[in-house]
DNA sequence: GTCTATAACACGATAGAC
DNA sequence: GTCTATCGTGTTATAGAC
């Protein structure tokens, strides 16, 4: 399971290989990402996929705008993974949904550790749009930052999922406030 | 008034200079900080100052450490604020001290966005340690993600002293349902 | 212990020639 | 698209003055 978004089908073969190395170049990025150290070496992916580094900085002008990509891909598949388990609770009662909702995104974010803290302090509005749907416009920020909050204590030390549940719970407490 | 941890009375003349130029460095760097930009240039820093650079490199061996040198004066200063509104509301109801430390909170990350900014994702033990006098340990955190949700708000929109000084109401409930 | 000078390295960014 | 040269940056290291 990758967490960069798939490019949709291609017209011609041209426009399939451009997209494919689009792909490719982020899928690179985010591997020396995850190799860990802390950077990200503009010239080792492109040694790695045996581009020239002017061929990269064509599709991406710079460093930022290839981790702005990163982080726009990182948004739209972490609010598809939410949304999805939205959907698969239509009908269930509100605290499952919740339960549901914080464990799709605490589930994305542990699984793709640097990818997600990647995405901290990112407009994430598609992320925020769940959110709403859950607990109303104003509540959304609120519950993202509560989230965000328990999932990164989980990155630094072990997770616990028990302390997590209570976490959550109070969170729907907090917002439940508001709309009642 | 500044947002860093002024240093202590040193002993002798040499440990005075000392301190005034880690004081001095630190201060420039929330200048060049403050100016805009991203960045923070090492060596921009130490041009400013008149200092060489080995000499900036040998009291904040890196970057970063400079920075972690900011964020923790961050996390003290504004500990402080927040304790003294803590100690001046001593005998004051409840809602009162709430909303004095709310305040607190709110006026130094606005007074200093870009250093609030930096502190975010950071251990801020000693501004929890706040937060637990007046809600409570397993509060703190909550209280810390929403004052802070509600902050950041704040900082891309219009301040709204009607609008924060509600939710701090909602989250005052909510911790006060934990001790209750 | 504090500070300076200097060199060297890897990296990101930019511009121009082909 | 590609290559090359050049710049500014953060970082490491060494040697020495006060």
């Amino acid at each position: 399971m990758t967490s960069l978004v798939l490019p949709p089908e291609p017209h011609g073969r041209r426009e399939r290989r451009v997209q494919e190395l689009l792909f490719d170049i982020k899928d690179a990025a985010l591997d020396q990402l995850a190799e860990g150290g802390d950077g990200l070496s503009y010239r080792a992916i492109a040694a790695r996929l045996g581009v020239s580094r002017a061929t990269l900085r064509y599709h991406f002008p710079s460093r930022d705008a290839l981790i702005e990509a990163l982080v726009a891909d990182g948004v739209t598949t972490l609010a598809r993974a939410l949304r999805s388990s939205l959907d698969r609770t239509r009908s269930a009662p509100s605290e499952r949904r919740w339960r549901a909702v914080a464990h799709a995104y605490r589930d994305w974010a542990l699984r793709h550790r640097r990818h997600y803290r990647l995405l901290a302090g990112a407009r994430a509005d598609p992320v925020l749009a769940v959110f709403a749907e859950l607990a109303g416009d104003d509540a959304a920020l609120t519950v993202h930052a509560g989230l965000h909050a328990a999932v990164v204590r989980e990155m630094d030390a072990r997770p616990d999922t028990e302390r997590f549940d209570a976490e959550v719970l109070d969170l729907v407490r907090l917002v439940d406030g508001y709309t009642a």
